[in-house]
Parts: structure tokens; C-alpha cells; sequence
RNA sequence: GCCGGUGUGGCGGAAUUGGCAGACGCAAGGGACUUAAAAUCCCUCGCUGGAAACAGCGUACCGGUUCGAGCCCGGUCACCGGCACCA
């Protein structure tokens, strides 16, 4: 047999794949449908990365394997081609981003269809183009009508010499990047999605899904929801006005000594003439507006603030007067931007306490506060009609109900979550279809009118004056009010990178609609994603953001089901042969073209999944992609092998290993256990190497189990042994390609062999292996055991106790 | 600090979830073929002692449960990922 030629072979199969549409989904096929789902590449200028590789290999398996099961596979394709790299670089080269874009989308479909992959390239979707984006703000004018699409003003960070806003990693030490000015906290207008509104729909969607348990603890986290109480507190020195707060402890109520406002607290402006020592707290607040978050968390331990004079706060439950204190560790973003402070109970307060020489009060028992805020659980004490309850069992709730009762306060929920910001200065985006009239305020464009194109200009560099290059286009800018009629302005600002992100995997359903952004029937039809596979860095990101898009789109009624996904999964990574992560600038990059020209696709596809648990990080090696080479080559050569190729039935010798690898391969894939999958085919191969023989049944069988893994190859050998020809004729699909023959199956009975190998222990410890029918019972095998020389020679001269079988492993006697 | 995860040969990793630790692959060493190299094939390969049969030890560390622990329980250490003054 001629050496393999991995190079033609597989430019001549992946051709053949595509003339035959194989891969197409078919909409409204009577068969069992089945929608794999991958994360869609961002077509960058440096190509295809490994880590693609292993994030696509991984559901390309379980595609392949379903299509040879009989279902309907959607298997698709796209890309997401808006954002920062693809401007950058164009403002680097002096090329259009658009012609960038299509470079990179025809250079990363050219390597992804010479890995071999079983896309259906017939529903390739792309974010940038006019008939998808038309979509993306169809999204979100319906989220502005429906009042989730908001602009308000918030903090950010603002360098007021170069008039532009600054990211903190822009403005480090409380200095501008570019001219070293002080840099600003200023209010800013900012467009928002009201993500928040859907915290707890996004929290209860867990339930109905099938996420790993890593992923789904992620999301709960990053949501962040706590309950507890907001309690209202009388304040001093101001006409009736009282201070709100939010605490998940309302059983702590009684330890209250102080109150701390957020440097940016509105109350402060409000009552400024009446404040003793505003000038001391404006200078605290100019401290503060300087401090990055970095800094901020860096400087955890020391607690700065100042008190306010001329304001005090009334405790409700026992009306007791308290300092309040303007400090930095309560954050505006979250509460109501004030505390109640028990410095007995939360450690935070307890060092501003003890850095302030306040009062610390202990309302429950079991710590010992003159050392560090106690934070368990215990009975309360000094709290009036609480004390002696356990405060975490009566007192919270008791507390919550009497506060409700007098009107002080009611009980309340917070999310961590914070809504999403929305717009972005920059040009290769989606432009938000918004229209400002001076006479009608703020309206958009008909939905008739979609999309609102991003023009095609020359120079799209970001201003210095932190506007978006829209705003330099006044044949963009300048447009007519849809209301009136009058001269009005266009919203110049760009969607996010996540905005066309958040809905594709419903585009590849019916990706030429022009009627809606996918036909209902359709949606129906294909229903849910069934399988999502993607990395670990989108959990809290683009998962929430979809899964808050598509729940946003069921409530309208523009799509059939609640949750998007019903069962994600993510891949490790790929670290480098040095077992760093794989950067440029450290140079360990693997390229997968190159493995594929030295190597072959089969070859690469088959080490990612082979390298290690598919779910964990591992490095690449060289040295191993090889021993995946000697595997693929050895399956080619098991045509030399080839006995008795029209046998209809396994061998004698091989028959159990056959069923056996059908069934672990089977189940492997199932749950994404490819390493030991393809370990198990490893371990066949082999035995049938030192058997010296396959007969065709066998033959094919070990095709049809390494063909989703390797199948170029596979439909190689199926082809050159004429199957091919012998499967089109029994009326087999698709010309007898491999690729739809169905998938084998085991017959448990014949995964057993006919003797079996156990161990035989002494009190535990191995003494010898014997050989016995697999059928024995348990005195039998205790009988044959005992009959083994050594195991009678380690039971010389002692009494037996117990006497234990394990079916098919072990005999132990334990003697004495 | 909080949440999640991991720790097994020279390396990547297996181990039917409490039942023969180290499957499979790599690397290494020895041999065959070859003028030679590559490729291929055969043998060895956890550690220690021994020529060998064999014996002892061994799944980060300490302890426990069990006839039996890589797996379960209690404690300790290390590393990775996420969140982080969230009241």
C-alpha cells in the first residue's frame, strides 16, 4: 500500500462534501432535528487561532455523529465582524474596514473549510452587512419602544483638557494618558438596555436549562441578587427629609452607630448651605473623584472619610441619634448609595469604627467584637423586642415585618448586575437608528426605513473631541424629523461589539428574511439551540447579553421559546508548548494552517480532542500531534489487513472489542469525553494490528466510529474498498458518502468476554490475578481463589473472617 | 476576602464514580531493517533494593471511615479561573 497522501485526499473529499450539500440543513424535515451551535469567530487579520480548532472540533464530532444517527443537523456558520481591531488596523493600513472585513471573512472560511468542518455554508451570516444589521436595530428600536433602550446621565471618567472620556486603565493615578492632566469623575449621557429589569428572569431561566454547573454558578454570581430591607432614617437639620438605605442584616438594626453617604450622594448638594464643613467634605470629594477603581480597591484596609456636620441620623427602631459620614467605600452604584453602619457585624464598618474612635455596639452573640466584626450567626442581644430570638432563623424576618409595619422601611431586593452601556464612540459599528428634533425630541428612524445604514466614508479616525466619526458627517448627521418633518439630528454613536452577538444563532434559521429577522414557522421548527459550546470568557458577557435579547424577543412574541440555549458547555484552553497562554508577544502561537500542511486536518482535529480533558486548559505539543499522525496513517494501512471483505459479522477474535469500542465511543462523545474516545480507537487499532487481520464488517464499523474525528481519511478508505458504490446502490443517501451512513451499534450481551481476568486480594492486598469464566458466581470465584497457590500460601495458618466478590473484578479474604 | 475548580510517572492524561493505579499518546533506552538517515516493526519503561524470581513504597500533605480510598469525611498547603469595599 502507497503511503497515505493526506494533501489530495483531503481537498478531494472536502470538495465532493460541498457538490453533494451533505451539511445543509433541511427546514421542516420529517426527521429528528438536532441544532449544534459554535461561538462565530471574529475574523481577525491573524487568522484562524488552535483555540478555534478545539472549540469547533468538539460539537463538529457530536454533528457528524448525529447526521449518521439520522437527524436533521443545523450545524452553521458566521461571522462577527464588527469592532476595534478590524477599525484600528484599517486606520493603521489606510484601508476601508469593510474591505478588511472581507479579506479576513475570506481568509478564515478558506481555513475553516480546509479543516474539513460540516457547516452548512448555504447559511453563513455576517454582522456587518446591511440585510443582518437591519435586524440588530430592529432589536433595538423594539427595546426602545418598549422603554428598555434608555439614555441617562453617570460617571465616567473624563480628561476635561483633551475633552475626551477615558477607560481606567487611560487614566492611571488619577492622570490623563495622553496630556497628564488631572483626570475627572464628570456625568456623561450614556445609552443604556435595561438589563437589570430582566435580572430575575434571567436568574429563574437557569432552572429550564442545561448549563455545566461552573457556568451556571458563574451567571448566578455575576447577577448577584440579595434580599434584605430598605429602611428609611429620619435626618436631622433638614425639613423632613430621610435617609434611605438598603441592608441584607435589617436583624443588625439595633447596632446602628453611624450612616455613610457616597461622596456623589445627591443629599450632600441638596443640603449644602446647611452643612458645617462643606468645604473639608468638597475636598474629600475631589480625592475621591480622582481615585481610580484600581486604587479604590487597592486601598481596601484604610477607611477615609468625613463627617458631616450639621446632619444626624435618627435610628427608627430605638431613636437614637448617629453621626453620618461621607466615605468612598459606599458605592453610588449600588443601594441607594447610603448605609446603615454596624460596625459589630460588618468588618467594613468595624475599620472605619475603629479609624474614626466610633461606637461599637454587639447585637449578636458569639464573636468577639473587641478583636473584629463578628459576621455569624447567634442569639440576638440588645435589641429590645429581638433579643434572645436567633437572628437568623426569627429576627430578620420579625424586623422586616414591624419595619413595614410603621412605614420605615419595607423588604427589597438588589442585583449586582448593572444595566448595560450601549454606545460607543467609533465608526465599525451599528449605527443606533435614533433621531433628535428639537420640536418632537427624541424619535427614530420607521421601522420601514431599516436599516440606517453606516455610511461608506474616508476618514473615520475618533475625534479628539470624544465624539463618535459619525458626527463629522453632516450628510449623516443632518436627516428630517419622521414626526414633523423638520430638520432634526442623527444619534452619532455606534453600537457595542456584543450587540450583533446577542441574536445570530436565530438568523441562521432563516438567514435571507426579509420579512422578519427569521420566519416563525421556522423558529418553531428548529426551536432551541440544542447544544451550545463556546469559551469560558462569554459566560458573563455575551451569554447574558443573548440570553437577555432572546427572553426580551419571547415576550414580544417574536420567537417560540424563553431561553435561547438548552445546554451549553465550554472547552479549555490551548496554552503553548510552554504552558503559558499563548500570546504574540510571548511568541508560542500555534498557527493550525501550519499543522494542517505538515500534518493534515484529520490529524489536527483529532490531537485537540485527543490532547486532554476537553473541559480543562492543556499545552500544545508537537511531539504528540506526531503520535496522532502514526494513528491516522495506520488506519489507512489497515487495508493491508483486509481478510475477508465481504464478511457480514464481526470476527471471533475482535468481536467483543468491537462492541465494546462502539459503546464507549458512542457514549464518549455524548459526554464530550473525545480523549478517551479516541484512546479507545487507539486501543482497537492496535489488537487489530497484532491479530494481523480485519475482515470488511470490521473495517467498516472502525470507519464509521473514527469518522466524525477524522473523515477524510475514513471516506478515503470506504471509497477506495468500492463501499461507496456498494452503499448508493442499497439506496443510501447522498451517494454513499460516509458521511450519512448510519452510525453503528453494540449489543451489550456481546461486550462480555468469555473469561475474565480478576484480582484476588488477602485483607486487602493483591496476591494474584486468576482467570475465570465471566459468568461465575460468587463461590465459585471464592472457591477458584482459594485454589490459586499464592492465595493459599498467604492464607496459611489464619482464620477467614469475610469473604467478599466483586462481579467481574475482585475476591477479597480477609483472614487473620 | 468571597465563589468555583485542580493537584496522579520524565510529559499530556486514564481509572466503569468505593474494587487490579498509571489505559491511550508522547518522550527516553535497547534491538531489527538500511551503505546511512527518515519511516516502519519488536522489547523495556512509577520509585527503591535485587542478576532474577520477588519484596517494600507510591495518586500534594496530615488524620479518619471502610474488608478495600486517587475517589468519601475532617484539617493543611499549593496552583488556576471568576468576582471583588455589593452594605
Amino acid at each position: 500500500m502507497k503511503a497515505y497522501d493526506f494533501k489530495s485526499v483531503e481537498k478531494k473529499w472536502q470538495d465532493k462534501w460541498e457538490d453533494a450539500g451533505v451539511f445543509h440543513a433541511v427546514d421542516f424535515s420529517e426527521k429528528p432535528k438536532f441544532y449544534g451551535l459554535v461561538e462565530f469567530p471574529y475574523p481577525s487579520g491573524a487568522g484562524m487561532h488552535v483555540g478555534h480548532i478545539k472549540a469547533y472540533s468538539g460539537l463538529e464530532v457530536v454533528s457528524r455523529k448525529r447526521r449518521m444517527q439520522g437527524y436533521n443537523v443545523l450545524f452553521p456558520i458566521g461571522f462577527d465582524a464588527y469592532g476595534l481591531p478590524t477599525e484600528n488596523y484599517a486606520i493603521k493600513t489606510g484601508m476601508h474596514p469593510r474591505q478588511v472585513t472581507d479579506q479576513n471573512i475570506a481568509k478564515f472560511s478558506d481555513q475553516l473549510k480546509k479543516v474539513g468542518y460540516s457547516f452548512d455554508w448555504t447559511r453563513v451570516v455576517d454582522t456587518t452587512e446591511e440585510d443582518y444589521y437591519k435586524w440588530t436595530q430592529w432589536i433595538f428600536l423594539q427595546m426602545f419602544d418598549h422603554g428598555l433602550a434608555f439614555r441617562d446621565k453617570t460617571l465616567v471618567n473624563y480628561c476635561p483638557s483633551c475633552k475626551v472620556v477615558l477607560s481606567n486603565e487611560d487614566s492611571q493615578g488619577g492622570k490623563c494618558d495622553i496630556c497628564h492632566s488631572d483626570v475627572v469623575q464628570k456625568s456623561k449621557d450614556v445609552w443604556y438596555l435595561r438589563i437589570t429589569e430582566y435580572a430575575d428572569k434571567l436568574l429563574e431561566g437557569l432552572d429550564e436549562v442545561d448549563y455545566l454547573p461552573n457556568i451556571r454558578t458563574q451567571q448566578i454570581n455575576w447577577i448577584g441578587k440579595s434580599t434584605g430591607a430598605f429602611v428609611n432614617f429620619p435626618v436631622k437639620g433638614t425639613d423632613d427629609e430621610t435617609l434611605r438605605i438598603y441592608t441584607t442584616r435589617p436583624d443588625t438594626l439595633f447596632g446602628v452607630t453611624f450612616m455613610v453617604m457616597a461622596p456623589e450622594h445627591p443629599m450632600i448638594d441638596k443640603y449644602a448651605d446647611r452643612i458645617g464643613n462643606m468645604d473639608a467634605i468638597e475636598a474629600y470629594r475631589k480625592e475621591c473623584a480622582k481615585k481610580t477603581e484600581f486604587e479604590r480597591t487597592q486601598l481596601v484596609k484604610d477607611k477615609t472619610g468625613v463627617k458631616i456636620d450639621g446632619l444626624t441620623a435618627v435610628n427608627p427602631v430605638n431613636g437614637k441619634e448617629v453621626p453620618i459620614f461621607v466615605a468612598d467605600y459606599v458605592m453610588m452604584g449600588y443601594g441607594t448609595g447610603a448605609i446603615m453602619a454596624v460596625p459589630a457585624h460588618d468588618q467594613r464598618d468595624y475599620d472605619f469604627a475603629k479609624e474614626f474612635g466610633i461606637d461599637i455596639i454587639e447585637v449578636i452573640k458569639g464573636g468577639d467584637i473587641s478583636k473584629e466584626a463578628y459576621t455569624g450567626d447567634g442569639e440576638m442581644v440588645n435589641s429590645e423586642f429581638l433579643n434572645g430570638l436567633d437572628n437568623k432563623k426569627d429576627s430578620i424576618e420579625k424586623m422586616a415585618a414591624w419595619l413595614q409595619e410603621k412605614g420605615l422601611g419595607e423588604k427589597g431586593v438588589q442585583f449586582k448586575m448593572k444595566d448595560w452601556a450601549f454606545n460607543r464612540q467609533r465608526y465599525w459599528g451599528e449605527p443606533i437608528p435614533i433621531i433628535y428634533c428639537d420640536k418632537c425630541g427624541m424619535t427614530h428612524v420607521p421601522y420601514d426605513e431599516l436599516p440606517l445604514k453606516l455610511p461608506k466614508v474616508e476618514n473615520f479616525e475618533p475625534g479628539t473631541d470624544g465624539e463618535s466619526p459619525l458626527a463629522k458627517i453632516p450628510e449623516f448627521v443632518n436627516c428630517t424629523c419622521p414626526k414633523c418633518g423638520g430638520p432634526a439630528r442623527r444619534e452619532t454613536d455606534t453600537m457595542p461589539q456584543w450587540a450583533g452577538s446577542s441574536w445570530y444563532f436565530l438568523r441562521y434559521i432563516d438567514p435571507h428574511n426579509d420579512k422578519a429577522l427569521a420566519d416563525m414557522d421556522k423558529l418553531k421548527y428548529w426551536g432551541q439551540v440544542d447544544w451550545y459550546n463556546g469559551g469560558m470568557e462569554h459566560v458573563t458577557r455575551h451569554m447574558i447579553y443573548s440570553r437577555f435579547w432572546h427572553r426580551f424577543l419571547y415576550d414580544i412574541g417574536a420567537v417560540p421559546t424563553k431561553e435561547p440555549y438548552a445546554k451549553r458547555t465550554a472547552q479549555g484552553l490551548i496554552l503553548g508548548p510552554d504552558g503559558d497562554k499563548m500570546s504574540k508577544s510571548k511568541g508560542n502561537v500555534v498557527d493550525p494552517n501550519d499543522v494542517v500542511d505538515e500534518f493534515g486536518a484529520d490529524v489536527l482535529r483529532t490531537y485537540v480532542l485527543f490532547m486532554g480533558d476537553y473541559e480543562k486548559a492543556a499545552p500544545w505539543s508537537e511531539a504528540s500531534v506526531k503520535g496522532c499522525k502514526r494513528f491516522i496513517d495506520r488506519t489507512y494501512g489497515l487495508q493491508d489487513l483486509l481478510t475477508d471483505k465481504d464478511a457480514t459479522d464481526y470476527s471471533a477474535e475482535l468481536s467483543s472489542s468491537f462492541h465494546k469500542t462502539v459503546k464507549k465511543v458512542s457514549e464518549d462523545i455524548e459526554a464530550m469525553k473525545f480523549n478517551t474516545a479516541i484512546a479507545a480507537l487507539m486501543t482497537l487499532i492496535n489488537q487489530i494490528y497484532d491479530n494481523k487481520a480485519i475482515n470488511g464488517a470490521e473495517l467498516k464499523t472502525f470507519l464509521q466510529l473514527l469518522n466524525p474525528f477524522a473523515p477524510h481519511v475514513c471516506e478515503e478508505v470506504w471509497e477506495a474498498q468500492g463501499w461507496k458504490a456498494e452503499a448508493a446502490a442499497n439506496g443510501a443517501e447522498a451517494d454513499g458518502l460516509l458521511a450519512l451512513i448510519p452510525w453503528p451499534t453494540w449489543d451489550e450481551a456481546k461486550c462480555v468476554d468469555e473469561t475474565i481476568e480478576i484480582a484476588v486480594q488477602v485483607s486487602g492486598k493483591i496476591k494474584n490475578r486468576i482467570h475465570v469464566p465471566a459468568d461465575i458466581d460468587e463461590a465459585g470465584a471464592l472457591e477458584l481463589a482459594k485454589a490459586d497457590e499464592k492465595v493459599a500460601a498467604a492464607l496459611e495458618g489464619k482464620t477467614i473472617i469475610k469473604e467478599l466478590y466483586v462481579k467481574g473484578r475482585l475476591v477479597n479474604i480477609v483472614a487473620k
